[in-house]
Formats: structure tokens, C-alpha cells, sequence
DNA sequence: AACGAATCCAACCGCTCCTCC
DNA sequence: AGGAGGAGCGGTTGGATTCGT
């Protein structure tokens, strides 16, 4: 844990050796098979953890830091559910914690408040946060409004390991929304005449390895973009090749998917004033480009046939 | 079983914004 | 107008846990 300064340090060293002996005193076997151990563990061990850069208020310094032990929980939430927030500045003091008042908002916000939803975020919250963070971007705040039980911070995080890591797989950039540029060359080249030719190497036994991962990222753009494997393959890549700036939502209208299609509970949001906004002047694009006469034109022939037939992909990715 | 790497997530930090005087 | 204090936000950190070898 870090420290503020070595005097704090040299305390906090003799409180840890204390804290770790005590802790080697518990059969860890049964405490972890009692909650009421558990606890006792969690106790003992973040007292040995946090202690070091407390000292006592009354002395004039630091405040306590680290993990919040179940006693300071109660003490906080029993504190604001008989009063209210008030200043948190005030809090601590009141409530009897030696945590500065920023920590307890902290602590109250995103972890103690009654409404809050914990567990894993669901299929239509992930989409839901990425379209949200689409248009608003890293405004955590903003998006855990539209997103009740869900703080700012648990979204963010949820954001930076999965959602993030789960675009850039998909060949998404998951700062501007958009297809990555080399992916856009793909997807130009997939659209050329020679396409077909394209396709044929893919399907030939001695394709390239290069090609076939080509194919797969173009189905995962697709499959980010419809919320399924439906849409038409060439609409879509067309879409994308004739508007290289557009994001995720110009692109959806571009391929005829309905704004809500990938994610229902979209159309239901509440929106504030500002959100709706900016909402509408996505809506408000240049018209969204059409798919241009060669796509729709490849959709009836023998190379758009195989597109359109959702088993294709099945069979290229297997 | 042991170890290191990778991942997760609660909490902290520094900054900006807002309100009040 | 501008300074002070408080609240809130986004980025980062680091300990705990999980995964892979």
C-alpha cells in the first residue's frame, strides 16, 4: 500500500507484521467456509493493509485509506440512510469515520447506495454501452445515467477489460466507433469487381490463410453492426466503403437495420435534453450514403446469392 | 503443485466545474 | 469579477484473483 511519507511508512510496517500474524492465526480452510470468517479475514487483513498511512485525526494528519472494512460500511450507510447526504465533507466526522469525505462519496456511490444492480453486465447492457459510449464517448457519468443501478465506475472498468478488448478483436476502433482503416481497404477490396474472385480464392482448398481471416473480421463488423447475421453482407460492406466516416448508427441506417433492432431498450431510453441532442444531430448526418448500385446489383448475382445466404458464413468461419 | 502472466476491479488522485460569497 | 470550497468526473494504480504452463 502506498504510503504519503517514511514516518507513516515505519508505522504502517509495524501495524502490517501485526495484521499478517494475525492473520496467519486463522485456519483459512474453515474461514473460508464461514462467512462470519470471512469477515474476520477481511477485518484483520485490511486492517493491516490500510492502516499504514492513518493516524489519528485528532493528531492533524492523514486520513485512513484502502479498502473499507464492513464497520466503516455500516457506519457510512447508516449515517446517510438516517440523514441523508448532505456534505461529505461533514460526513466522516459525523458519521464517526476517520475517511475523507471524497472517500466516502466514493464508497457510498458506488457501492453502498441501495439501488445499485451489481453482477455481470448483461448482452443488451453491453451493446447499450456501446452504443451509448458511440455517441457520448468516455462520458462515464453520462452513460451510467442512462443505465439505472450502474455506476460510472463499473462501467468504465467494464468498458477498459471487455467491451474495448472485445472491439478491437472486431476490428472496431473503440475510440471513434469506426472500422479500422486497414479494415476499410479490406472492405473496398471485398467490393471491387474482382470480389468474386476474392470469394473464389477463399472458397479454394488452397486459400491463403490471410484471406479467410479477412472474411471472419468482415462477418464480426457485420455481426457488431446488425446484432445478428442476417443483414446482407455486401449492403453492409458497401456501406461502410462508401462512408468511411460514418459511425456505428449512420451505418446501421445506411444498411435499412432499424435504430433499435440491436438493442430494444434503446428506443425506451430515458434521454435528457442533451443526449437527445447530440442524438439528433447524429441522425442529422449528410443522408447516410445509399449502398451503391454495385452492391445491390452483386445481391442477385451468383456471388451475391452466396452472401446473402447466412449459412455461407457459417460454413467459411467453421 | 508451483510459479509467472494476465486480468479484474475497488479505490485513489488530480483536475475541472459549479456555487456561493 | 474573482477567490474559496465542495462536488463530481475521468484516468490510473495496485492488490486480489484467475489462468496458463
Amino acid at each position: 500500500m502506498a504510503t504519503e511519507d517514511g514516518g507513516e511508512m515505519a508505522e504502517g510496517f509495524e501495524a502490517s507484521v501485526e495484521g499478517r500474524d494475525a492473520l496467519l492465526e486463522i485456519d483459512v480452510a474453515v474461514a473460508r467456509n464461514s462467512l462470519r470468517a470471512i469477515e474476520h479475514v477481511w477485518f484483520v487483513a485490511g486492517e493491516a493493509m490500510v492502516r499504514s498511512p492513518a493516524r489519528d485525526e485528532a493528531a492533524g494528519a492523514a486520513v485512513k485509506k484502502g479498502p473499507w472494512t464492513p464497520e466503516e460500511d455500516q457506519k457510512l450507510a447508516e449515517y446517510v440512510e438516517k440523514h441523508g447526504r448532505g456534505s461529505w465533507q461533514r460526513i466522516p466526522k459525523l458519521a464517526g469515520l476517520n475517511r475523507c469525505g471524497k472517500s466516502c462519496r466514493l464508497r457510498w456511490t458506488n457501492y453502498l447506495r441501495p439501488d445499485i444492480k451489481r453482477g455481470k453486465f448483461t448482452d443488451e447492457e453491453e451493446q447499450l454501452i456501446i452504443r451509448l459510449h458511440s455517441l457520448l464517448g468516455n462520458k462515464w457519468s453520462s452513460i451510467a445515467a442512462k443505465m439505472p443501478g450502474r455506476t460510472d465506475n463499473e462501467i468504465k472498468n467494464y468498458w477498459n477489460t471487455h467491451l474495448r478488448k472485445k472491439l478491437l478483436r472486431m476490428g472496431i476502433d473503440p475510440v471513434t466507433h469506426r472500422p479500422a482503416p486497414a479494415n476499410l481497404n479490406l472492405l473496398s477490396s471485398l467490393l471491387c469487381p474482382s470480389a468474386a474472385t476474392h470469394l473464389g480464392n477463399a472458397l479454394d482448398p488452397q486459400v491463403d490463410v490471410a484471406h479467410l481471416l479477412k472474411l471472419q473480421l468482415l462477418q464480426s463488423i457485420l455481426q457488431l453492426l446488425t446484432g445478428s447475421s442476417a443483414t446482407s453482407p455486401v449492403a453492409a460492406a458497401a456501406a461502410i466503403a462508401a462512408a468511411p466516416n460514418a459511425n456505428l448508427l449512420d451505418l446501421q441506417r445506411s444498411i435499412n437495420i432499424p435504430l433499435g433492432s440491436t438493442n430494444h431498450s434503446m428506443n425506451s431510453l430515458p434521454m435528457d435534453e442533451e443526449a437527445s441532442m447530440e442524438i439528433s444531430s447524429t441522425n442529422s448526418f449528410p443522408a447516410p450514403a445509399p449502398a451503391p448500385e454495385q452492391a445491390e446489383n452483386s445481391s442477385t448475382d451468383a456471388t451475391g446469392e452466396a452472401w446473402e445466404d447466412s449459412d455461407f458464413w457459417k460454413d467459411i468461419i467453421e
